[in-house]
DNA sequence: TTAAGGTAGATGCAAACGCATGGAACTCAG
DNA sequence: CTGAGTTCCATGCGTTTGCATCTACCTTAA
């Protein structure tokens, strides 16, 4: 068992625990958590966001995320645009009420995050941004 | 956004980024990943575990999980026994054969998690398991 | 121009999931 | 000892997921 195995497992087990903590909740309302990290990563992005490049951000199948957009559309939280240039793609963007969903859960969960996290220093929180954006890649030429 | 919020979204993109790459990989054979999970969190532990105990090191509701383990036993990866002393309580333990598959896949895959944070140096790592440890709540009163 | 190969997203279908709930066993106050 | 409250795991049921596949569109090269 390497030291790298090690770290890994610790993440899961930290990933696993905070995510039930913050499942179990009370900010989500209407949505799944899996549904408001979509409404989230399309509300940092003012441009109108591709399928897969939204897919890549999100731990679903393109299938599962495809239709998860078919339920958020229908509930009139995000807009469906055929996508000018490419017509095979299709473009996502918030609605003025998705938007405003993602605000009103956003607000209380971004607390608990603060809150969850509290538990590390300044020093530590700096570094577990450093650490986690090398190994999802941010740096990759 | 402070900065303990930009941690943890950065935490869970490379959790996303890190658990497709692995998912792609052509080593689970017949298990999923979260099947491999199950098996390896009953590998660690030589004694029988409470389902509810395994329930808090897998990111699953407690019926999945039930439902689940009730495929491994099906499969003859997973033992399922009455506990004595708590009628209610269901003890598990890997099968030989679970614990020849767990190992079969936990070879290659543990080859896979170390090239993924050979991007880190071996202070990252060491404080990676740190952070996220203390995050888990690891050392709690 | 057109045929071959690749990419984006949607859909059929079986498997798996979460929520709500159920029954059985444990705990503890009276 | 008894009844109320809790904990543990299983089950019914509607929803969501992933895999395989499909169609439509883009790209490249002959």
């Amino acid at each position: 068992m390497t030291r790298a195995n090690e770290a890994w497992e610790s993440l899961m087990k930290a990933y696993a625990v905070l995510m039930k903590q913050f499942n179990a909740e009370d900010v989500w309302g209407e949505l799944t958590m899996r549904e408001y990290d979509v409404l989230y990563q399309l509300s940092k992005c003012d441009s109108p966001l591709r399928l897969s490049e939204l897919n890549r951000h999100v731990l679903l199948s393109q299938p599962a995320l495809s239709r998860m957009v078919d339920r958020l559309v229908e509930r009139g939280l995000v807009e469906r645009c055929p996508d000018q240039g490419d017509r095979r793609g299709v473009r996502l963007s918030l609605t003025p009420a998705g938007r405003e969903t993602q605000r009103a859960i956003g607000r209380p969960h971004a607390r608990s995050v603060t809150r969850a996290l509290s538990v590390l220093t300044p020093e530590e929180i700096a570094q577990l941004a450093v650490i986690t954006g090398k190994l999802a890649g941010n740096e990759e030429k």
